[in-house]
DNA sequence: CTGAAAGCGCTTACAG
DNA sequence: CTGAAAGCGCTTACAG
């Protein structure tokens, strides 16, 4: 049990004046003689008075903080880079904003729903992030139905009432492709994101645009999850075609890492017979010979804009859409000219 | 703004009771009968009504929720699965039991006391997580001071008043040291985290007991600290010694992965002329080649059974400590036989 | 500039 | 079994 601790009625007692009046000198409002303010904060700092933030929520009906729902199987973690660095980005803006942030980890779509609800309805937030945006997404009309602030990470396909943040990926995928494009490849897979996932979906159509626009022929697309196992599956499938590729764009840095782990597993050198790019920069594929070429997304910055967005939308702004720098394409190790066209197969 | 919502008062005046009543009832109190509790509930139920969870809060002086805080570089994410996992297994018990995480990422020490602090004073949390222990680690003091109940993963040095769920690390070091024993390695080496985390220097403490009762030459052991980047400088550090190590045991994923690519870069096969082994069972060193021997650690579980023992130090109970079952060694490809002994250094 | 009062939406003794 | 009232710790019109 915490000691009793000062309210503002033992403040306002010392200092004898009302509570009302230590409540304008503690908010810093207009209307206190110089001198009472002063009394009244020495006061409260003599109590060691801290404001009660339930007292203050239930008073002007806000809950001082912002509500993430991650939607994610707990036993497959796939050590995607994303979410970690976001959230420190959104801290850094939470912070010193007095605010706090409220994550809820959900195994699926209903879940996921309840949980957006149960937020808003329980009071627990004043304004929700939607990341992950997938086709029809129930949520953009869920938060409206709830009448809670938000802020997606990308603009959703339904006309919506929410600001959005978003970051070119396209122009990323495009670099990578172009890239390999110049060392000479023309057979180009793609490892893509579920359909289902707005990224999943719009990596894919620029990874085609790309390679149309680099007058290549279509490159082969298997769409899977984002997760390790799924890109170490799509890898083996792609590499057993006859007209095996001699490079693959990845959606995500895992999939990549256990693409890379597949063809060196089929004795492919990497670049040398097969050259491989990843997408979001993980740390870990840095470190990895050869070292991950990859799209690298700054989520840091991503996730402090998207709080100081929706910080603004419940302060009763309307900030408007925000573009971030675009996702830019980092050339390391995995990726070099095509050697002389092979026609080996792999077992 | 959401529509004005109908409050108790509202369901009282339906139901043509008091507002105390509906509360009683509400809550599931005795002292109402059948007919009015129907009366009442169904009152609530056509007017859609919900608890505002703040007023709640206020009336009984608690939050509804559990506070955590990371602390970690936001530039430097070293993909280590350990928080994703605790935090998806942390959620698993709170949402049945209508709680919430409040979730703070620090940069430093400084910060992480000071986020602790606000967490508690503000009110917005009912008990605490102290993951990540160090020695004479000021958290448990700090809590203590606040009077907030906590929990700590593993036990601290100093005696605490607080409830330990703890995991047994030192079972899967030492069976890693076992195995690669078993395998001829007679020249391992730690690659060890900073001596100043509890876990750091628990598992440094527990390889060098493996390879005192495996009749081993004491290993060499480089500290450092958690990262995938320090993981490889400490790996180039071990291989450009004359007397090489043949095996290598990391205190975490992240830094084995950059070390598999260190010794591979550096032209060493492994696992035939380094074994390797990481901790913690991230996703993606199993899809590595050669995939990573590692020792597993259940942090689903260990977030699920933290966040019970929290909740029934919350509620007043004295849960005691709990073990969890020990770690465990998971050898994969990474790990082989020493073949025979090479002089060969390395540039 | 200051005070006294009502209100936020609940819970909880205290009487009947 | 039920009601009327006070209280949680703030904020905010409304009067002076």
């Amino acid at each position: 049990m915490p000691t009793a601790r000062p309210t503002i009625a033992d403040v306002a007692q010392r200092a004898g004046v009302s509570k009302g009046l230590v409540s304008f000198a503690l908010n810093d409002r207009p209307g206190v003689s110089p001198q009472t303010r002063e009394r009244i904060l020495e006061a409260a700092r003599e109590l060691g008075w801290q404001p009660n933030l339930r007292a203050r929520a239930l008073s002007v009906d806000r809950a001082f903080a912002l509500g993430l729902v991650i939607m994610r199987d707990p036993e497959i973690i796939t050590g995607d880079p994303f979410y970690p660095s976001f959230i420190a980005g959104v801290e850094r803006e939470l912070a010193s904003a007095g605010q706090a942030l409220v994550l809820s980890v959900v195994p699926d779509e209903a879940a996921e729903l309840a949980a957006y609800r149960k937020l808003v309805t329980d009071r627990r937030v004043d304004g929700v992030f939607v990341t992950d945006l997938r086709h029809d997404d129930a949520r953009i009309a869920l938060a409206a139905e709830l009448g809670v602030p938000a802020v997606t990470l990308g603009h959703p396909e339904a006309p919506s009432p929410f600001p959005a943040v978003s970051m070119d990926d396209r122009a990323g995928i495009a670099a990578a492709v172009d890239h390999l494009a110049g060392l000479g490849h023309r057979r180009i897979a793609h490892v893509a994101g579920p359909d289902r996932m707005l990224h999943g979906s719009r990596r894919r159509r620029a990874f085609e645009e790309a390679m149309a626009a680099a007058g290549l022929p279509a490159g082969m697309v298997v769409e899977t999850e984002f997760r390790a196992v799924d890109g170490a599956r799509a890898t083996r499938d792609l590499l057993a075609r006859p007209d095996r590729p001699t490079a693959i764009v990845y959606a995500n840095d895992p999939m990549a890492i256990a693409g890379l782990g597949i063809a060196q597993r089929a004795g492919l050198r990497v670049p040398h017979d097969l050259s491989i790019t990843g997408f979001d920069g993980s740390d870990v594929g840095e470190h990895l010979f050869p070292s991950l070429s990859t799209v690298a997304t700054d989520a840091v910055s991503w996730g402090a804009v998207a709080a100081r967005v929706l910080l603004r939308s419940i302060a009763g702004e309307e900030p408007g859409d925000t573009d971030l720098p675009p996702a830019r394409f980092v050339p390391r190790e995995s990726t070099a000219p095509v050697t002389e066209p092979t026609d080996r197969t792999v077992p």
